[in-house]
RNA sequence: GCCGGAGUGGCGGAAUUGGCAUACGCGAUCGACUCAAAAUCGAUUGCCUUUACAGGCAUGUGGGUUCAAAUCCCACCUCCGGCACCA
């Protein structure tokens, strides 16, 4: 006996599946098209290749794959794609420290993401990979870009927005975590620059609805999408500046319309644009413009600080609270963000702790007009500030009624007097696409000074047959505040194509995020030359069915695929409104209970294990490791425990080989072979089912360890005959059947060695109702509650039958004994419950 | 503060959704094989009392519903994740 060999096994399959383009799907009119059979979409989100793949790769596909394997075994035909997410940041900040060309690290990192793929043995359809940094591919980046442009779904303008000095470039509001660079920790300033967006906004409500439409999302991924949009019904009020002053409209949102009439005073943001309108010539001037100033020089992250004190400027000026003519006082202070609502807000101490905090600090007036539960306390300022419900109070004519009641009044009130109506507000900004760097898809547009108008250049697009716009070889990658692109003369300088005349490429590119938004349209036809996709390909594979990857892409990436799939679709290029019927989250594996880093020394190369174990102990076990959704601490005695299943399934293998008949039918009276019998079909319905229930691949793998125990264990006993060891040869071969997803190649290995066929080719199997019911049931019997006795019962037998059986038992009767039955509960072939006093 | 999720052995975690709590794996202890080790195989492994038979107590805490609760209800505690001066 041959002991277990992951290598060997595993190099052989793995030829088999690359010679015989075993994972390769047709598409509709192709040959091999199969139009009768069901499609499932399976997809993992593709890598970013940097270095080498690590653990949580290992896990994506491990379970993705699995999931690709039981739908191909349940007759759909399965279309599971591979590609490269290869644009972006960190190959260009290493490109900058070693001067190696981003594109030779990436391919470079590609080629070895590539050959682990095939040694972990994941079904792919290879003849579907792409990557997203060739210009096969981003010449549809860019062409789908100008799709949003020409809807005016994409626009250049001058904004605020969050800057990166240690990267040199913008970043998008999703990209700052705590005020702090996402990819390198350093504190985010602000700017005002001219920068390309996507009119993401225009699409909040929909991206809010369509939560509805979805199959199964985890809870927590829609709630954080939903929390992120954060959609908030209110009003926005105007409160007007006199004629006698400036004579200026301030239109503000408040979520409390209901708390109007205690607004007592006024505040705009520091980048407000009409603030230095405001005090202009003022003795007000001086101060505001250095409270700007300072603010403008603090971080994001100092001015979000949790405790921060509350600080302001006096404008001198006021406006008008348009319920009650009431002249309030203006400020300008930082707790109030220009990026939010109009920029300025009526500010109501009473009722708002922000407010309350500031009006204490510059000794302003509360005004309550909300009482809280207690009527005596809302005399005086007791409670301040109330944030709940209750009746109204000095509000003129709503005075007494409830607050909710006044809010829809005041609001109607408003509507018809011209000053204000209901509104909705989104927290979600404009998704920031230009980024400027060099490693990324050119933004295709030109800026011409003889199409413009008014001495400004007119943006003229790149026609769609002159794409791509090839990213130009450099040298010098370090950013200097602008696109490294803007170094490149000769490619900078270009002709106008709508006028001939001399013209200036855009030098910005475009953030990685856009690239990773269409890519899984582009796998359903990606080697059209012609077109991004042919509209039969992505009408039959689209939406994709099962979507797997980590929740760090819970917000970002998910959102945006889903505004490009709803802006493609407005644009009829393609059928579906939801990019990801159903999605998987995979939670993280860490090492000692920490998260893997380099710099912590704890990381887990996945080629290690594969190479000591096999890839299939290492697949197997970070599918046991736990709930695959949850996380998990890798242990190297983890993956020893998987393997040494795995060598024990080889070696009954081994053994069946030689002492059991390959055309022997089970003899299911013999006692042990039909207990076998029956947990191999008791295995069936549970991994089955554990697939079913939301992939809890860790039971699933336990239920199949135990029927290769109970093999191993039985086996001896029954090998003597003939009929009896065909039992013991079906149940090696059902487990080879079930682990299969996991550990594709031993599966096959021990499969096609005791029943001659490949396994990927046959159906799931079907548990057989007979064999997982038995003759007889092992009866619980309680007195009170509590367990007293086990009784062996026909599994036919009636009620009272199993009542006589249940008193007769001797430790059922002691208990019985001079006290009165009260009742009987029967819970037919599992129970009986005799409650007694 | 708001929203979401979770608390079960020494550890990762099971429990057919109200019916034998702790499957499976790790770790630990003992034994077989061996000159020895590795590998493999077998046994034990929630806590307490008991030589044993047996009994009692255990699913974060406290209460409730029920013949029966890890599971349902109420209150509380703890941990994790997301958002957060969002008007």
């Amino acid at each position: 006996m041959s002991p277990y060999d992951p290598q060997s096994i595993e190099r052989r399959w793995q030829a088999v599946w690359a010679e015989e383009s075993t994972w390769e799907v047709a598409n509709p009119g192709q040959p091999g098209f199969d139009a009768a059979k069901p499609k499932a979409y399976v997809l993992e989100m593709l890598p970013y290749p940097s270095g080498e793949p690590h653990v949580g790769h290992l896990k994506c596909y491990a379970v993705g794959d699995a999931i690709a394997h039981f739908r191909r075994r349940h007759g759909f035909e399965v279309i599971h794609p591979m590609g490269y997410d290869s644009f972006g940041l960190p190959a260009e900040n290493n490109a900058i420290k070693t001067g190696e060309p981003p594109r030779v690290a990436t391919e470079r990192s590609i080629e070895s993401f590539r050959r682990q793929f095939r040694e972990w043995g994941v079904s792919i359809d290879w003849a579907r990979e792409l990557a997203t940094h060739t210009p096969e591919y981003y010449r549809w980046t860019q062409w789908i870009f100008l799709q949003l442009f020409e809807k005016g779904l994409a626009y250049r303008t001058e904004a605020p927005v969050q800057w990166c000095p240690k990267d040199a470039t913008v970043l998008a509001n999703e990209q700052v975590v705590d005020g702090r660079c996402e990819r390198c920790g350093t504190e985010v300033i602000q700017r005002s620059l001219e920068q390309w967006f996507f009119r993401i906004t225009e699409y909040a409500d929909r991206l809010l609805a369509d939560f509805e439409q979805l199959e199964s999302w985890p809870e927590h991924v829609i709630t954080m999408q939903r929390n992120w949009i954060g959609r908030s019904e209110g009003a926005e009020v105007v409160f007007r500046c006199s004629e006698e002053e400036v004579g200026l409209d301030f239109p503000v949102f408040t979520t409390r319309p209901d708390t109007l009439f205690g607004a007592t005073f006024f505040v705009l943001a520091p980048e407000h644009p009409e603030l230095m309108r405001l005090v202009e010539g003022t003795p007000a001037e001086a101060e505001v413009r250095e409270y700007v100033n300072r603010i403008g020089r603090e971080s994001a992250s100092e001015r979000g600080a949790e405790d921060r004190e509350k600080t302001g400027v006096p404008l001198g000026r006021s406006v008008v609270n348009p319920v009650n003519g009431d002249e309030i006082p203006m400020f300008v202070a930082d707790y109030v963000l220009m990026e939010y609502g109009t920029g300025a807000i009526m500010a109501v101490p009473a009722h708002d702790s922000r407010d309350y905090e500031f009006a204490q600090a510059f000794g302003l007036p509360l005004r309550r007009v909300i009482e809280g539960e207690d009527a005596e306390a809302a005399r005086d300022s007791e409670g301040l500030p109330y944030p709940g419900d209750g009746p109204m109070t000095g509000s003129g004519r709503f005075d007494g009624k409830g607050n909710r009641d006044a809010y829809e009044e005041i609001v109607a009130w408003l509507a018809a007097e011209g000053r204000g109506d209901s509104a909705v507000n989104f927290r979600l900004r404009d998704w920031l696409v230009s980024r400027q760097r060099y490693w990324g898809a050119p933004i295709p547009v030109v800026y011409c000074e003889g199409c413009g108008e008014g001495g400004a250049p007119a943006i003229v697009p790149v026609p769609a047959e002159q794409l791509p716009v090839e990213l130009p070889e450099i040298e010098d990658y370090a950013p200097q505040g602008k696109s490294p692109l803007a170094a490149a003369e000769g490619w900078v300088a270009t002709e106008c194509p709508r006028c001939g005349g001399p013209a200036r490429r855009e030098t910005d590119t475009m953030d990685t995020f856009v690239d990773s938004s269409w890519y899984f349209l582009r796998y359903l036809d990606s080697r059209n030359g012609e077109a991004a996709w042919g509209r039969e390909a992505v009408d039959h594979w689209f939406p994709v069915d099962q979507y797997i990857g980590g929740v760090e892409h819970a917000i970002l990436h998910l959102m945006y695929a889903r505004f490009f799939t709803k802006a493609l679709a407005d644009l009829d290029l393609l059928g579906a409104q939801e990019p990801f019927a159903n999605l998987f989250a995979q939670g993280m594996i860490t090492r000692d209970g920490a998260k893997m880093s380099k710099s912590r020394g704890n990381t887990v190369s996945p080629a290690e294990y594969v190479e000591r174990y096999g890839a299939d102990s290492a697949r197997t076990y970070v599918c046991f490791m736990g709930p695959p959704e949850r996380g998990g601490d890798w242990t190297d005695e983890g993956v020893e425990g998987v393997n040494r299943f795995l060598s024990r399934l080889w070696r009954l293998c081994e053994e069946v080989e030689g002492r059991t008949a390959p055309s022997a039918v089970p003899d299911l009276g013999e006692p042990a072979a039909r207990e076998l019998m029956a947990k191999a079909h008791w295995a069936i319905e549970k991994v089955t089912r554990d697939f079913q229930r939301g992939f809890q691949f860790n039971t699933a793998i336990a239920a199949v360890m135990e029927l290769v125990n109970d093999a191993y264990r039985l086996k001896d006993g029954l090998y003597a005959e003939l009929r009896t060891g065909a039992a013991v040869r079906f149940a090696t071969a059902t487990a080879a059947s079930l682990i299969f997803p996991f550990a594709p190649h031993l599966g096959a290995e021990v499969y096609e060695r005791l029943r001659g066929e490949r396994v990927w080719e046959q159906p799931w199997p079907v548990a057989d109702p007979e064999l997982l019911a038995s003759d007889t049931v092992t009866l619980i019997v309680q007195v009170n509650g509590k367990l007293r006795d086990r009784v062996e019962a026909p599994s036919e037998a009636a009620e009272e039958e199993l009542l006589a059986l249940a008193k007769a038992s001797e430790k059922v009767s002691k208990h019985l004994e001079g006290k009165d039955l009260v009742k009987e509960i029967v819970v037919p072939g599992k129970l009986v419950n005799l409650v007694v006093r």
